[in-house]
This record gives C-alpha cells, structure tokens and sequence, in this order.
DNA sequence: TCTGGGGTCCTTCAGCTC
DNA sequence: TCTGGAGCTGAAGGACCC
C-alpha cells in the first residue's frame, strides 16, 4: 500500500517499451483492503470507502479511489478524512480476510515464479528471468498475472517491469490503478530524473525537507550533487544509498523469504492512561499476545524492548538483554513491567504503550528462560497448553486472570493479580 | 491536522575490555 | 597502578516503510 508520493498517470495504454532484461515485477494490489470489502459487499462499488479505524484516535488504512478524489489517503487522521469527504462510509479492517485474499494472490505469483518476495499484504516483488521461456516476455507475465488475480479474486492489481527493484517499484505506483508500465533498461535515467525526491526509497517528510533545503527538488538534482556533498549532508550510509539509486543503480535481487528480526505489539488508547495498574495490565496483555506470535513462528527472543509514547507524542524506547533468548510471556511480561516500573513515570498520562522482543532466534534451538521466584519448569509448556487450547476453542479460551473480567475492553479491566492464569469463559 | 500498528535500518552514545 | 585509545556491543532514538 504506497503512500502514493509518485503521482500516478493511469492505466498507460502503449506503455509497453522494449522489456529485455526488465525481470523484475512488483505487483502491488489496487485499493487492496478497499477492494476485498467490494468484492464482499458490491453495492460500494463506485463509492468512497474508507477502510479504518473511525474513532477519534484511528487512521485511514485505505480509501477507494472514489474517496481519495477528495483528498483522503492512507495513514491520514480518520477525523481530517471525514472532514473532506463527509459522505465516506467507514468499515473497520477485517486483516483476516486481506490475509486470506493475500495468501490467495501470492499463490498465483508462485505459479508463474518461485522468486517472490513479499513486502506487505498487497505487494510484491517477483523475479521472472526463470519463466521468461515458459511464459512469455517480462510485459507479457505481467499481463497475464492481471489476468489471473482479477479472475480469481475480483480485485485489481497494477505492476512495475523493469530491470531493478527500485525501479519496479516506482513504475508500478505510476501506472495505478489497474495498469502495466515498463521501464526500458535504457529509459531508467529519464525516467527516474524528473520525479520529486521524496519518489526515492529511503525520502520520508524530514530527508525531503533537508534535500530541499540543499535546493535539491528533483531525483535529476540529487544525481548531479557530488556524492561527497550528499554524504555530508545526510550522512554515509543514506547519502550513498540515494546516490546510486538516483542513478538507477540498486544492486538488491529479488529474495523470497527473510526470517523476522523482531515481534512486537502495541496499543494506542482511546484516551490517554496513567494508572499504573492499568498499564501493567495492557504490558500483560501485550506480552501475552507478542510471545503468542513467537511461539507461533517458531521463535524465541534475547532483547525485550517496551515503548513509551506520551501524551504530547514524544516517544521514549527501554530495553533489557536476557542471558537467553524465550518465548514465555511470564518472561517478557516481567522484564516489560520491570522497564516500565524503572522509569518512575506511574500516574503519568501515556498515549501508547507497546512491546517488542528483538534478536530473534530458533526456537528449538534455545534452552529454556526461566523468570527469577518461579517454579522452576512448566511455564513454557503451560503457555504451549494454552496456544492449543486457543487453536481448538478460539483465542480467548484461556488467558490470564487479570485480563477475564472485560475481554472485550482489557483495557479497562479490573484489578486482579497480573499473569495469573485462569480458564477462560 | 494531528498523527495506527507492525516492522526495519541507521546513527549516536555509553560502557566495557584489551 | 593509572590513563588513554581502539574496537565491540547494547541501548536509545529517529526516520522511514507498508
């Protein structure tokens, strides 16, 4: 889901330059969560749709063309989206049918390529060098992947063709919605040089406004900048990066699977908290939830890290390093406390609260963590109990005893012993 | 205008060891 | 025994991505 600094022109009729060595496709879903709520409910065809959250505190996740006609785009405030398009209908995110509809699409990919790499739900990069004899030219696989998924699935999707990732990339938010754009290998340059500088991968709201400040608007400008200069200005790693991208230079191959570096989950409140009570209780129920996911996936964790954000949106991080990696939300829920108790800041109005654990490594491969004062075995396999009971009965089948009385608002629960485990109702 | 949630990567700084 | 520098690692924060 783009955040659309590329302007796209439509759908390029003729668009189909020579396409030789241009193996790279990126596919990206148009609309994605938009279109699956369509396909589900058709008599929003042609409306403005505005997939996400509708409180006072939620963000616009996707907007249907129709919507974004007025203004709307994603990440943008849900009140300001409503101000300009007042007529918007608003749906909560249903992730569970976008993943479904996701595995879906990505199938298809792995019909035409076993290189695909997924960057998000709704987009991918894939590596068709493999199939080009099979299938036909790079522009050719790129149609009929269009084809297939707006058989399939009802959905339309706009690709990218060319040569590199980045370029791809770029070309498929270009010729949106519902179209195909290739970069010819010797067209990169013009194509490339007179796209704003916030086009680049890499260019968020601060780099734009520090290149701009250096009189740099364009990808052309940042070319022509000495890359001693850029480097001065942005430092070693992000000068040199934008360099080369600007010259269309971008060495990254297509990789279909990377393992996670971190797990977390975190939580913005309606309104802002400072009960240390219930913050422990929202860090347990976070805890709870991101060591679900490791032992899901299979992974376990050296680094706890819990993040802070106040109410005037100044965000601070903490983290411990245990002596071994774990998966058990006792473990992260007592090194999370323990961050959050260090800081001094009970009775202080937070906006957020998250946790994350990082460094990650095979599960199996690690011996248990224990927690200091617990019985010495029995937690991990007590909290692998639990995933299957939640596989068989549902999530919320079993959980903690502080989290039973207001499942459906832990955040407003009422006092009982964190970490305490309970059958559920 | 007023900023979600789940991530990655980079830079800077401090502490530790040699 | 003390001190300073180099190199490494972890923590923290910021920027960015979808």
């Amino acid at each position: 889901m783009s955040r659309g600094r590329v302007q796209p022109t439509g759908p390029p009729t003729g668009a189909r330059g020579d396409d030789t060595g241009c193996t790279v496709l990126h596919v990206d879903m148009d609309a994605f969560y938009v279109a699956v709520e369509v396909r589900r409910r058709p008599d929003l065809r042609g409306k403005p749709v505005i997939v996400g959250g509708d409180g006072s505190r939620g963000v616009v996740a996707s907007a249907s063309y129709e919507a974004r006609a007025f203004g709307v785009h994603s990440a943008m405030p849900s009140v300001r989206a409503r101000r300009l398009c007042p007529k918007a209908i608003f749906l909560p995110p249903d992730f569970e049918e976008y993943a479904a509809t996701s595995r879906a699409v990505m199938a298809v990919f792995r019909d035409v390529t076993p290189l695909v790499e997924p960057i998000s739900l709704d987009e991918a990069f894939l590596d068709v060098a493999g199939a080009v004899r099979r299938l036909g030219s790079p522009a050719a696989i790129g149609e009929q992947i269009r084809a297939r998924v707006e058989a399939e699935q009802q959905i339309t999707c706009s690709v990218g063709v060319a040569s590199t990732k980045f370029v791809a990339k770029l070309a498929s938010a270009r010729c949106k919605p519902d179209g195909l754009l290739v970069v010819p290998r010797d067209g990169v340059l013009e194509f490339l040089h007179p796209l704003p500088v916030a086009a680049l991968w890499g260019v968020g709201e601060k780099s734009e406004e520090r290149l701009r400040a250096l009189g740099l608007n364009t990808v052309g400008d940042l070319a022509a900048m000495p890359l001693a200069a850029l480097t001065a200005a942005l430092g070693p790693a992000a000068g040199a990066h934008l360099h080369a991208l600007a010259w269309g230079r971008d060495a990254r191959v297509v990789t279909p699977s990377e393992p996670d570096k971190s797990i977390g989950a975190e939580e913005t409140f309606e309104r802002d908290i400072g009960d240390p009570a219930a913050i422990h209780r929202e860090l347990l129920r976070l805890s709870e939830r991101t060591a679900a996911r490791l032992r899901q996936a299979g992974w376990a964790g050296r680094t706890i890290s819990i993040k802070i954000r106040y109410a005037d949106f100044t965000t601070i991080t903490r983290a411990r390093t245990l002596p071994a990696p774990t998966d058990v939300a006792k473990v992260v829920y007592a090194t999370a406390r323990g961050l959050y108790d260090a800081l001094g800041i009970a009775g202080t109005p937070l906006r957020l609260v998250g946790v994350r654990v990082e460094h990650l490594v095979a599960a199996d491969a690690e011996p248990e963590q224990l927690v200091i004062g617990a019985p010495d075995t029995g937690w991990r396999e007590a909290e692998q109990a639990v995933d299957r009971a939640v596989r068989r009965f549902g999530t919320g089948a079993v959980r903690p005893a502080t989290l039973v009385d207001d499942a459906d608002d832990p955040r407003a629960a009422q006092s009982a012993p964190p970490g305490e485990l309970r059958p559920g109702t």
